[in-house]
DNA sequence: TTAATGATGTGACGTAAATCACTCTAGGGG
DNA sequence: CCCCTAGAGTGATTTACGTCACATCATTAA
């Protein structure tokens, strides 16, 4: 069985867990815990390509074209990822054709994700974009009260910047703009969307 | 066989093949001339995600997560496309796991082209990106010669300018510095690399 | 209580990018 | 031969973005 050739193992928040250019060993499923895949530039920014939850699998990529890891990945919280040879999980693949189809799924998935990231990068500004996070944070975690859609965030302005593609002093200046225009109120690290059509209008290109 | 059920069509030059947003149906394969692959934004800017030549499968994504096409399509040249229902592609990927792992490989790379191009976005210039794109069709379709490398383009600046994300009047304006500096000279449609390293330098962040 | 640390808010500034508005040119069709 | 059009080149301008610098605030450790 698969199982008994796979390994366990624990990272600590903030640890690295291959990066970008690293030959391509295997896939990961993450089984506690959360973890970010992201690109960095030489000046130290760096774009985050997807959030991975419990329950996913990472790098089933280069698994497949034999190439080398296309961009790091390092644990958000304290997490556990459990590691799959290339060899076993191509032969598993073999073995179990509607195993390859379920990957194809993810990974038919993930591409679409990348083309919405193109898509946001060439043609919305950082407050189409954040405008856009608040709402897919709202949609996922939002809890309706009577002031509004609230949900609390647990990462810094730093790490909301890299998830849109841009840098802190952005994210905070347009955070101030959306409150001084009323659609938003922000508590410390809790959020309350006050005018969600007005957030959703700020959201799109036009 | 799968050659039965599946359909041949030629479109003419800048014909699209589908839209983003279409229901997907199937997978095409191009059998003859090339397609692009992009998306488009409310203003009527293009970003090519990818050009797909003669041999190549298209659209692969949509048949294994069901959901609709993420990006548009059309005709570059003249060209003649096959297509395949979803239906028959999935089953013939159940009959065949290694097809399965060719598939697997396709998308994989086109996932890695796709980091490619957000890491371009998120970190370089203009300038970068139309020094990269210079290099590449030097590699691809240069002539060495005494004047240095040399190669035609079929395309306007237009067309390339949304190739690397941007409008004409940046591409014009750029390949006109990279002549200035002595790098490049262009004769009509037809660019010579004078400096290569030159080139190089130009393409790389630092 | 104080010092130190990390995160945030903001003004000022420089630069790259996009848009607008033209001009110029080459080539094709009438 | 001339007109028309598509593509290319280019100045002027505006806007968005990123960077730097610094002040503020909260939390924690000493």
């Amino acid at each position: 069985m698969l199982a008994d050739r796979a390994l366990s193992r624990q990272y600590q928040p903030g640890e690295m867990i291959f990066s970008e250019g690293d030959p391509c060993e295997g896939l990961y499923v993450v089984q506690a815990g959360s973890v970010k895949i992201f690109n960095t530039s030489t000046t130290g920014r760096e774009q985050v390509l997807h959030i991975e939850k419990a329950g996913n699998t990472l790098a089933e990529l280069p698994v497949f074209d034999g190439g080398n890891y296309p961009a790091s990945t390092a644990a958000v919280d304290l997490c556990t990822l459990l590691f799959i040879s290339k060899k076993d999980f191509r032969a598993l693949c073999l073995e179990r054709p509607e195993m390859s189809l379920k990957v194809l799924k993810v990974v038919s998935l993930r591409l679409r994700q990348l083309v919405g990231i193109i898509e946001e990068l060439s043609f919305t500004t950082v407050r189409n974009r954040l405008a856009s996070w608040l709402l897919q944070q709202a949609r996922e975690k939002g809890q309706k009260t009577p002031r509004g859609i609230e949900f609390g965030l647990s990462i810094n302005n730093q790490e909301l910047a890299f998830q849109i593609g841009t840098v802190r002093e952005l994210v905070s200046r347009n955070l101030s703009h959306f409150q001084s225009e009323g659609m938003l109120k922000i508590e410390g690290r809790n959020f309350v969307i006050q005018d969600l059509s007005a957030l959703e209008t700020a959201a799109s290109t036009k």
